[in-house]
DNA sequence: CGCGCAGTTGATCACAATCAATTAACGTGG
DNA sequence: CCACGTTAATTGATTGTGATCAACTGCGCG
């Protein structure tokens, strides 16, 4: 929670995956990174790049695009804090591209270091392990968002998830959070039309659940906003033996053995 | 390849992600097991369970759904030689009901298995890790796939991708795939209603694509459905490095340095 | 000043959902 | 062996959401 701290978006990340000691976060001092900064919709990394280190988001948002759909479809987007590219540690070859929404800035990290890491630390190698079946989760949200709501809860329910990975590294605590996305980058991730986004938007706002003026998203009905999306937070939470919720039924395997 | 080993299936999926030495897959044959034959719409596993075993899949198909969406959708497919749940090794809360589709037939073995399993063997601990990663990508798929293209192409797309898992473990060679999906499955894996799941598969039909009559589905121009779904199995094959297809053009860093 | 892009609005259209029957396949029990 | 119930597949009619096309506005910026 170091707030000068370069990486402190990591740290934050990390400690909410898996419990860390303050042994295991110093690892992470010397860790070498080339600071690079990224104009609005330039491309981070390309479809079928090999890549040799991972790309630690500083600032800014990241997307990754489909290289097949002609409309550029956005299948994930990455938030400060999220690491774009872990998997690439185990499979270098890139599939999609990796594109700023708006300026970002990034850290590229060569793939050694993190392979160190986390022979060094079990404990980090089990966090960054969670990182990408967090990663998974959230991918599996996307398929649910778009394959079972309408336009409009689909843009409330991304916009719901952003703000809660957002809190998790210390941004939006005020639901207040810096947009710049077009409403066009708002429909590729929502696979709806340009205009239809607009239309979308204006809605949220005359439900007066949010004010989207210039580059500042403000949500001013988080309650009223998580209602509409039936958004429920609990697939971004990994910590789940921690936080033991009750069972809703007890556990039992009902199958019928032959 | 084993033909009587039970467990040969996972074999053939092991040794698609990665090297595996006999040695290596040696260490699979005191696996310890319940084998279980699930009925059809039978839940395996369901929505906030914790697990404590890992579901090996031998026989017939599993599907994920969302335990949110009332039409319980379809996010993910098993097939022979998946282990269904395995990111609970990590995470044991159960996200989603897990059920066959038609008549299964899983093995259950204790998440320890795997542990140590992963601890005696490098190579074993880096298949299971890229099994996760492959699961990953054919989710990201799934979304591409339901965001960036209409019913019929969807369809044809979800038919190809499971195709090529099947031939993986053997299954389907000829084309010919044991289907005990209902029409109604088909739409819930592909967010459509079980009527147009009908028109679209009757439409594949009179197209001369494939023929599905009762448990059987022939695919009778695989060339055509390929073409029909844009079907790029690339990220289905983890072997980046290994099978080197040259690339569409050099690997450079198109970034902007501040 | 005017070019260009993001956002906004309206009109029209197509794909797929929904509703409503009907047919076919298959078991079961009378 | 046939009547019945159940489940899946099929077809038609209708509705509606969201795409597409086409202006037009407002603003930032060279």
């Amino acid at each position: 929670m170091q707030a000068g701290f370069a990486f402190s978006k990591l740290v934050d990340r990390l400690t909410s995956l898996a419990g860390l000691a303050t042994d295991d976060l110093d690892l992470l001092t010397d860790m070498p990174s080339s600071i690079v900064h990224i104009g609005p919709r330039q491309a981070v990394l390309r479809h079928g790049d090999e890549a040799t280190r991972c790309c630690l988001l500083l600032q800014g948002y990241l997307s990754w695009q489909s290289p097949e759909s002609p409309d550029g479809q956005i299948t994930a987007i990455c938030v400060p804090g999220d690491i774009a590219d872990l998997h690439t540690l185990y499979r270098p070859r890139i599939d999609g591209n990796l594109m700023a929404l708006g300026p970002a800035i990034v850290a590229l990290v060569p793939h050694r270091f993190f392979h160190e890491l986390a022979a060094r630390s079990p404990a980090m190698s089990r966090a960054l392990l969670l990182m990408l079946l967090a990663d998974h989760a959230i991918q599996r949200n996307w398929t649910i968002n778009l394959g079972s709501r309408d336009a409009l809860t689909r843009v409330a329910h991304l916009l719901c998830e952003i703000t809660v990975r957002l809190q998790v590294v210390g941004l939006a605590r005020d639901f207040r959070l810096s947009s710049p996305f077009t409403q066009s980058d708002l429909a590729a991730a929502c696979s709806i039309s340009p205009v239809h986004a607009n239309r979308t938007i204006q809605e949220l706002r005359r439900s007066n659940l949010l004010q989207w003026r210039g580059k500042t998203i403000e949500i001013t009905d988080w309650r009223g906003l998580v209602r509409l999306a039936d958004f429920n937070p609990a697939y971004l939470s990994i910590r789940s033996q921690e936080d033991a919720r009750p069972l809703p039924r007890p556990v039992t395997a009902a199958v019928a053995v032959a």
